[in-house]
DNA sequence: AACAGGGTCAACCGCTGTTGC
DNA sequence: GGCAACAGCGGTTGACCCTGT
């Protein structure tokens, strides 16, 4: 369908260009400058189609392109630009000087997008994966059914460190269940296999209600975020904030992280997966089936005593540690972590 | 050494938006 | 307003490279 391409006409080169077509290429664009693409090749005396000759001054040989690899700064950035403006890699470009929209098309499909993945992170919404949160909506609803059995403020053993209100708004959407939330952590280990049988009898509207719920969890986890944010001493300080921040002043949106989050290039992010991890951590140690819960980090990483998460690590391997750090929180060691777990 | 599989990235394709007549 | 030419964009492809077996 749709008009043949350009190249088929009048046997049009393709493929990857020589040395010495490029060569031609920058000379004509020196000496006349570019524009005029598809008169370009003619007057090049190059065997190609304008809109080659554009994509490989555009991508290839302007002067003024950055090669190499994306730094962490410029990774952060594209992040919170895509958050932003989704798969405008043009937009995306023009605030990354140097980079080229098919350069950071090309390492988000083959760097980033895999990498949030990995995290349990939605590439394209930047929040937690919903088959994630549907896993955790149906935990959830299986709780429900084995509240009496279950000290929900354990569950979310985390609350009285990070945010008093995420656990309290959980816990009202649990008793307006009618939950009872019982007492005493011993009694409630849970029969894993006793769990999987309810999850099994999971009826549709009672998956419906939590997913509900878990829709309030989410807008929960944005005051999360930014009590996390005051958890953190250092401020990463990324050449991209000031072009975010005007990029946020013209959209007037911010990367729906919640409008109470200050703009910076911290991926916020994190804190959602963070609060999962908690809770899928929480529920395992209730004795949930390790393979119903899939954590995005399965490892049991103790807790950090430092609060410093930016770690400007090299290899892809280091970055996925340094994310694997960010979920890491902060326990003060005043706190007696064991009693909260 | 040979092969398979996966990752990377330059280049292409098809579509849309803009401009000029 | 309609049309054609052109520029630009985003998605996709395929050649090449690397690594593991």
């Amino acid at each position: 369908m749709g008009k043949s391409a350009c190249c088929d006409k009048n046997g049009l080169k393709k493929g990857p260009w020589t040395a010495e077509e490029d060569q031609k290429l920058i000379d004509y664009i020196q000496k006349h400058g570019h524009g005029r693409w598809r008169t370009l090749p003619k007057n090049a005396e190059l065997k190609r189609c304008g809109k080659s000759c554009r994509l490989r001054w555009t991508n290839y040989l302007r002067p003024d392109i950055k090669r190499g690899k994306f730094s962490i700064e410029e990774e952060e950035a594209i992040i919170q630009l895509h958050s932003i403006l989704g798969n405008k890699w043009s937009a995306i470009a023009s605030r990354l000087p140097g980079r080229t929209d098919n350069e950071i098309k090309n390492f988000w499909n083959t760097h980033i997008k895999k990498r949030l993945l990995r995290m349990g992170i939605d590439p394209v919404t930047h929040k937690p994966r919903l088959d994630l949160l549907q896993l955790y909506s149906v935990l959830n609803s299986s709780l429900c059914n084995l509240s009496h059995q279950i000290n929900l403020s354990n569950l979310l053993g985390i609350e009285s460190i990070l945010n008093p209100n995420l656990a309290t708004s959980l816990l009202s959407t649990q008793s307006n269940s009618q939950d009872i939330i019982p007492k005493n952590f011993q009694e409630n280990q849970l029969d894993s296999s006793y769990v999987q049988n309810q999850f099994q009898s999971v009826q549709p509207n009672q998956i419906q209600a939590c997913i509900d719920s878990s829709t309030q969890f989410m807008n929960e986890t944005q005051l999360l975020q930014a009590n996390l944010e005051q958890l953190s001493t250092s401020q990463t300080n990324f050449n991209c904030q000031n072009s975010l921040q005007g990029l946020w002043q013209e959209t007037g949106k911010y990367p729906n992280m919640g409008e109470s989050l200050m703009p910076n290039c911290a991926y916020h992010e994190i804190s959602n997966q963070a609060m999962m991890k908690c809770s899928f951590e929480n529920l395992s140690n209730l004795g949930f089936n390790s393979s119903m819960i899939s954590t995005p980090s399965s490892s049991t990483t103790p807790l950090q005593s430092s609060s410093t998460t930016y770690v400007n690590g090299g290899t892809e391997d280091e970055r996925d540690s340094n994310c694997s750090n960010i979920l890491m929180f902060d326990i003060p060691s005043s706190l007696d972590v064991n009693g909260l777990l």
